[in-house]
Parts: C-alpha cells; structure tokens; sequence
DNA sequence: TCACTCGTGGCAATCGGTTGCGATGTGGAA
DNA sequence: TTCCACATCGCAACCGATTGCCACGAGTGA
C-alpha cells in the first residue's frame, strides 16, 4: 500500500493487526460496511453483519483506538490524579475507578502529582489531550487552575470543591460530629487538629468542621500544622503537640495519625493512656498498629466508582444523576479513651 | 471545514484545541513544516523554528496523541497490569513505573486483573490495541497466553520468568537463604511454607527455594496451600499450620502472614513464642502489627522503574542494559524468635 | 405495468499528524 | 557571470476508522 511511507515503529518483525480494510477485501465489502456492521446494530443486514464478524473474528480483528477516536474525537480514556500513589488511602479509590472504567469501556490512566501543584499541572498538561476525562482525587492546584482544566476537558472532583463543578465528596460533617463526640463522651476536655499540607481543601475541611464541633461542644480547640500528610509529617508534630498541652489529637489522615504514633512509641508516651489520637480515612494498616487506631472511615472505593460513573454520565449527555451520599463513620478501635 | 461530518464528541460546547494547520495559517506555513519545526530538531530554519514555536505558545498548541499515533504506529503508553491494586505490594511497583514513565514521556495505564487469569486475558485485550508496551506484574496467566501477547507487543514481566522474556525478577534465593538461616539460627527445626494461588509463579518459585534451603540445612519442611494471596487465605490457614506441627511459618506474603498472625491473636496464640511468622515484601503495614513482622524485602519500586525502562530501551532499539540485580534481603522485627 | 418507498451498501471526505520526494531560492565556487 | 550544491519548505499520500449522502435494486400499492 504504502510506497513511501515506511512504518517507523519499532514494532518490529511483529505482524501488523488486521483493520476493516482486511476484512472488507476478504469479503469483497466496501470498509464502511464493515465498520457499519461492526458498531452500529441492524445498520446492515443480519446475514452479511455476520459474515463480517465470522471473518473478524477470524483474522483476530482488534480495532485500532488511536484510529477511532481521531474523528470522534473520543478516547475512552479517563485520567486519575492523585497527590500520592503510595498513600494507602488512594489504593481503594483507585481501584473503585479502575473497575468502574473496566464495566464502562474504558481505560484508566493514573498519574501521580507527588504532593506538588506543579508537577500536578505539567502532567495534567500530558494527560489531557489523551482522554475524555479527569477525576482529579485530593488536587493540590489552584482552583484557577482546575477551572481551567474544566474549561477543556470534564472534571470531577474527589474530596474537593470548587464552585459548582462536579464533586465526590463524602459527608465531613458527619463523620467529625461523631468524632468529637465520642472524644468528649470520653470526659476529654481540650484537643487539637494536626493539619495537613496547606494546599489540600480537605484538610483545612476537616479542621474547619472539627473547630465548629467542638467550640460548640465547649472544648478547647488548636490546630497544629500544617505538615506533610505522610508518616514523617505525623511524627515529626509530636514535640507541637506535647507543647499544646492537649489530650486528644486528631490527625488529618491515618498516616500522619501513625506517625503520631511511632513517635510516642519512641518517646514512652502511653496512647492512649497519656495522648489520644484519631486519624481519617481507615486506611490499609490503620487496625494493625498497636494500640489500633480510631479513625474516621470514608468510603473511597466508592467515591472512585462514583467519579467515574458521574463522568461517563456527562458524555452522554445526561445529567448524572445525584449520586448518593458518602456517609462517614468512626470506627473506635484502641487509640482512644477516658483521659486520666 | 468539514461540512458533512459534524463531531460526534461530546465535547459539547468546549473550543476545540489548536492543530499545526491552525499554526501553519497563522504564519502562512505549510502544515508539514510546522510539524517539522516541533519535533524534528534541525530540520527547518532555526528563525521558522523559532516563530513557529512562538505561535504555538499564543495559541496554546498541544498536539494530538492519537493524530501523532496512527502513521507512527507509537502511542507512547505503556500498560501496567497487576493481580490486586489494593494489594500494598504494588503500590511501590506502581510508583516506580509511574515515576519512570513521566520521565521518559510515556503515559501509564494501569489494569487489576482481580487474581483471575481470564479477567486479565479479557482486560489486556482491551489494552493492548491502545499501548506500546506491557508490563505485567504477577501475572496469572498461562506460560503460552503470556508467549501470545509477547507475539504481537513487547512485554515486560516482574516476579516471572517464561522462556527468555525481558523478565525483572529480584534475587529470591538470596533473601530465601537469609530466611532459612535465620530461623536455623534461632533454632528452629520444622518450618511450613503457606503457599499463594497455584497460579502465581512467584509464590511456586519462594517455595521451591525454600525447600532447598531448608533440607540443606536438614530441616523439616512442609508446604500447606495454595490459598487467596491476601489477609483472607492467612488467617483461614492458621488450622492447618497448626496441625503441622512446626514452629515456624513463611508466607508466601506480608498480606497472608498478617492474616496469620491476626487469626493467633484471636486464638490467643503467641507469637512469636508459639510460633513464629515471616513474610515476603514488607509491605506497608509490616511494621505496624503487633509484633511487628519479620519478613523479607523486596525493591519492587526499583522493579517497576526497570521494567518500564527495560521496555523503553526496546523502543529504541537499543537492547536494554542488563538491568541491575535486584537483591533481597530479610527484616528482623518481632515475630520470630528463639522456640521454647 | 409504472412509480415510489425502503432496505443495503458504496463513495468520498474527514479527523491531525508524519514523511518521502520534489521545487525553490540562495550562496559560493569557478 | 554562470553553474551547481545545498539548505528550506511545500506537495501529497498515508495511518485506520467514521459517517453524510447517494445509488442501486427489490418489493409494494395503485
């Protein structure tokens, strides 16, 4: 076919794969017909729809993505961004995501920001014209920036939100009223928030809801931070919150509540006899630790899923429909109790 | 332009991005030079160059992945399969290719096959239109599936060997022999080895070392399984570890042996004065339980970014260096000690 | 029997880039 | 001044699939 235009690839030795042009010579079709046959039910009649995919099966037809989606103009491709693949918390979303996109036809990709804005935009800058979509799972950009982003391509968000674009975010509220209420049921009297990075909407939320909670409870409120949200952040706020003089800390996430918890290991300080400390998310390892940790449990499995579903929806033009709520709920394990 | 076939895209109402005919008008150039101009360093006149990469900017020129893709017959995307993304063991591999990819610009897809050797037949060849190359991480899959994908795109296994595929395997017998020694120095002289899925080559291969290792030291060795690779098939094993009668266990896993060790704990079981537990990996979390687990690493970080470059290294021709080896090594913690 | 409808399938343009080859123009050497 | 070489850029085919429009033929009603 091609005279002067060699494949560059370095596909190699490796036979071709066979496109509908394949197929239309072997039939003796005419290629419209065979991609007719192939996506568009009762277009062709049924007698030669099936003659075409007998001889497509037969050659191991594969369809070529790439070729499809350049005059749709659609990947079916979905983009995941995350602050952190090694974060136990995002194993759950990315897997709701992953099988949400197997069940709807498309393909996941996953990027990695690295707790950066920065690096979060240059790839974004890679990404984008590659798929249909982007979840973006706990943004460390602007919201400039993600406005932006939405101005091109769909967006939803993962435990953030901007303005009215579309966002999976569990119920906060919920999950922290049930958090102070078991710490001050406890008899605690004066707590503190460890605050995550600066950048992250979920941690000034989360330390937002919890300073409502408990001034309206009548306790003592600080907060502490902001620091990496990661085990080294955790354990490097133990001497802050020594300092702060509380009972009880809540940290941002689970890591940094086991960091915490390293740290008081490693200083003899007795949780929860001495200092209480809670973590959110109840992620991979948090009932493994020793005391195990009370945590707030949000379901991001089910946030992942839910992103994805709402995503696709938006293709196809219908309005997703309102996706139901997240609850969060404590889960009390042993890093808590009755103060001294 | 087009006046009969109009976007099908749901794109809706978002502008289109610019294209090199969008530069190419915009400095009255042909197309093919601006083509040129961006990725063929020399080709054209360094002050063309120079205005047409100046028009890009201004008009926010992105190129077309899937355009680029179709005469070259590159993507520029590598897929990533592995058997459970909420499985802490990948999350470093998962990293690391990640991390490789943004590096040398390719674009990372990534696909669980659930454990089942079907779903990640089925999912791969959805995949394997779309990328350039494979990674695949603890396949489940056949000898002769995996030879049948190699035959129409370069793949890349972690954890497995078949034949003489590019396969990134750490050093298993090194970090078996320091298991095996260990315990032979602790005094230990019956020891069980619980299997994973009988698909898994790794968990065939850590056994088969073992059991050289361990009747070269003249211990007695049992294997008890297969099981699920995860916390399930650790803890439903404990009956049978305890009707072998030995005084040490290696999982095939940190997953598995956590799993075992929680299932002691609910039997009121003492590890490790009862019994003593190891694993493979450290994982996330292979710290944290009580007592925190002895078990031997292995780099699947350095794994991932090998796999990725090693496959790259295809690419382009260039036979890929021999990657360095990967050695493993045990982590003493507390669930092994001395037998009564 | 004639005309009209409807079911089928083909034609050809198009998506956005890439690239072999040829056309053009400039500079330098003879 | 003439000729030639080389640097630059344009032409046009092509990657594989999609789709609006049209042509053809068979079946139906008048």
């Amino acid at each position: 076919m091609s005279e002067h235009l060699s494949r560059v690839g370095t596909n190699g030795n490796r036979k071709p794969s066979a496109t509908i042009y394949d197929i239309a010579r072997e039939l003796d079709l005419s290629p419209s017909t065979v991609s007719r046959a192939l996506n568009k039910p009762g277009r062709v009649a049924a007698k030669t729809e099936q003659r075409i995919r007998d001889a497509a099966a037969k050659l191991g037809y594969r369809g070529n993505p790439m070729a499809r989606s350049l005059p749709t103009g659609r990947t079916r491709m979905l983009g995941l961004v995350v602050s952190d693949v090694t974060n136990p918390v995002f194993f759950r979303l990315v897997r709701g995501a992953e099988q949400a996109c197997g069940e709807l036809g498309y393909t996941l990709v996953l990027a990695e920001s690295q707790e950066s804005g920065e690096v979060e935009y240059g790839t974004l800058d890679r990404l984008l014209p590659a798929v249909d979509g982007v979840v973006l799972a706990a943004a460390r950009l602007e919201d400039d920036q993600i406005r932006q982003i939405a101005a091109s391509k769909d967006v939803v968000l993962i435990n953030r939100r901007v303005g009215e674009l579309p966002a999976i975010v569990p119920d906060i509220d919920g999950g922290v009223a049930q958090a102070i209420d078991h710490l001050a049921t406890l008899g605690h009297t004066s707590i503190a928030y460890l605050a995550g990075p600066a950048t992250s909407w979920m941690s000034r939320e989360r330390g937002e809801r919890l300073f409502e909670h408990a001034v309206a409870r009548g306790l003592t409120f600080v907060e502490i931070g902001p620091t990496s949200p990661d085990l080294g952040g955790g354990q490097s706020a133990l001497r802050r919150v020594q300092a702060s003089g509380v009972t009880a800390v809540l940290a941002y996430n689970d890591l940094m509540a086991i960091g915490l918890l390293r740290a008081c290991r490693a200083e003899g300080i007795d949780v929860p006899g001495d200092l209480n400390i809670m973590g959110f998310d109840d992620i991979f390892g948090a009932d493994l630790t020793t005391p195990a940790l009370t945590t707030v449990r949000s379901p991001l499995d089910r946030a992942g899923d839910a992103a994805v579903r709402s995503l696709v929806a938006t293709f196809d033009g219908s309005e997703p429909a309102a996706p139901d709520p997240l609850p969060t709920e404590i889960v009390v394990r042993e890093s808590t109790a009755a103060p001294h």
